[in-house]
DNA sequence: GTTGACGTTGACGTAAACGTCAAGTTATCG
DNA sequence: CGATAACTTGACGTTTACGTCAACGTCAAC
């Protein structure tokens, strides 16, 4: 029984983005698929990679970071500064991460507070006048 | 006593930004502080604005993402519809905000089973092989 | 055998978010 | 008064992450 394999518009399909972006990220040195002729074919390593670009994406990673973070992880197996490199790096964007998750709390709980006011302000018309604070 | 005023240089500095980016702030509609001759004087209520942008740019929202939530937020004490809005786009960025600390919490954790094999790589060398799984 | 559907490689275009001069203005210090 | 520092407004350049053609290959179906 042969490996799964994706062509590039199932995995675009599959992941909601275009065959133009895949293309881009194996030209980023991002992806490298194997080829029948000149066709793409993604296997299962491929399409986890594909996955973790776009997470990487979303916490904010640029596509040249991601590929370092593959490179690294690749080559952390057998090479000692690379580890040390690797776990630096981890070590950086854990913080960063962090830093974003209270951004994120803060603005959450705030949303939370001004869509109250504004669903009260909704309920109750003319109350009167509105409390000036900052901003 | 007069309010506390800044000028760009001091802002710049504080948040660790250059005065070309507060400019540039100010060119799509953020900020509109005050003048003394072409000057440009901030005061607190600009400071916060400044704070809140810069938030906003960590966790992810565009220049004209912020600058939409600040029109809006202004308009929506008097405006019905515009409160509807608001609220709309709030609760659709609370979704993007949640899915976002929930790829951060994936990636922290990763990252700390990533930092353990690595120390214990750097610990005890020349363990034989490596188990390729995925990835 | 030709007609689509799908895929491919360039090449060029674009939007966001500034960086980087250039050239002028204003305030201040000696 | 002149020099210097700090600030100003354009104008153009740059990077990232793709979008958008154009022109061509290929393979099954009719």
């Amino acid at each position: 029984m042969g490996e799964q394999v994706f062509n590039i518009t199932e995995l675009a399909q599959e992941f909601d983005i275009t065959t133009r972006a895949i293309r881009f990220y194996e030209d980023q040195g991002l992806l490298e698929p194997e080829r029948a002729g000149q066709r793409r074919i993604y296997n299962r390593r491929d399409r986890v990679r594909l996955m973790l670009i776009l997470r990487g994406k979303r916490i904010g990673l640029s596509l040249l970071e991601i590929r370092e973070l593959f490179a690294l992880y690749d080559a952390a197996h057998d090479d000692a500064p690379q580890l040390q490199e690797f776990i630096r790096i981890l070590e950086r964007k854990e913080l960063q991460l962090l830093t974003q998750m209270e951004d994120i709390k803060v603005v959450l709980t705030e949303i939370g507070q001004l869509r109250g006011q504004c669903e009260k302000a909704l309920g109750k018309r003319a109350n009167g006048h509105n409390q000036e604070k900052e901003l």
